[in-house]
DNA sequence: TCGGTATTTCCATAATTATCGAATTGTGGA
DNA sequence: TCCACAATTCGATAATTATGGAAATACCGA
């Protein structure tokens, strides 16, 4: 994943109503949501809503796809996967799952 | 971790300056860095460093120390490992390190 | 106390982002 | 074809964020 990529993934959750609406879609699995529901339970207009799942279909953060007259928005998983590997890589010193996701400096990356 | 916090963290490292300069800070591991020597590496004016440097501070994810003259900047790799745990709980389904940091649905974390 | 170095704060400006009502597009049923 | 519904795009505005030079602050050695 490169730097470039990352940074958008990491604005688009840095936002209340975004990372609201993909903890949601996390949580609902692939089957996802339809955008008027995200909307809903987020608490905010249709029209500011569509504007936030935009900037996260655009970070690659989510899917979107038409099911009759709604678009079903589902997070993907393998986008998160990747943003949390760059992350754990560069910005943990590449420590992975040795000790419970715990950062440190990046000697240990060549240790290991 | 707070939502709130978290976003804070989020938008601290969705900047390219401030990525750049969080990265080199994890690389330097606990010793740190001087503000000069940051905004030289990353290649952005010391005062615009200033700026940036002060909002990875305000989000927690570096410390500061003054050393003489200068002010050594250090990365928090305990408010890293809480963004990375808080991010795994809430945006990656619970999955944890089972799965080499695969994120899924939420579904995972109840039969776990 | 004075000069020099490291860093931050101040300031103005440019650029980006968020908000949301109104108008528009796409879809399906009668 | 016509109507109603779901969602997006448009447009105007407000708010936030980024940039970098100039001035101010903190520290140290002589």
């Amino acid at each position: 994943m490169e730097a470039d990529h990352v940074i958008r993934a990491l604005a688009a959750l840095a936002q209340e109503h975004r990372l609201a609406a993909f903890r949601l879609l996390v949580e609902a699995g692939p089957d996802g949501l339809p955008a008027g529901a995200i909307a809903e339970r987020v608490g905010v207009p249709p029209s500011s809503m569509s504007f936030h799942l935009a900037q996260l279909a655009n970070a690659g953060l989510v899917t979107q796809r038409r099911a009759s007259r709604s678009i079903i928005y589902a997070a993907d998983y393998a986008a998160m996967t990747g943003l949390m590997g760059y992350l754990t890589e560069n910005c943990c010193g590449g420590v992975p799952c040795d000790n419970a996701a715990a950062c440190g400096p990046a000697t240990n990356r060549k240790n290991a």
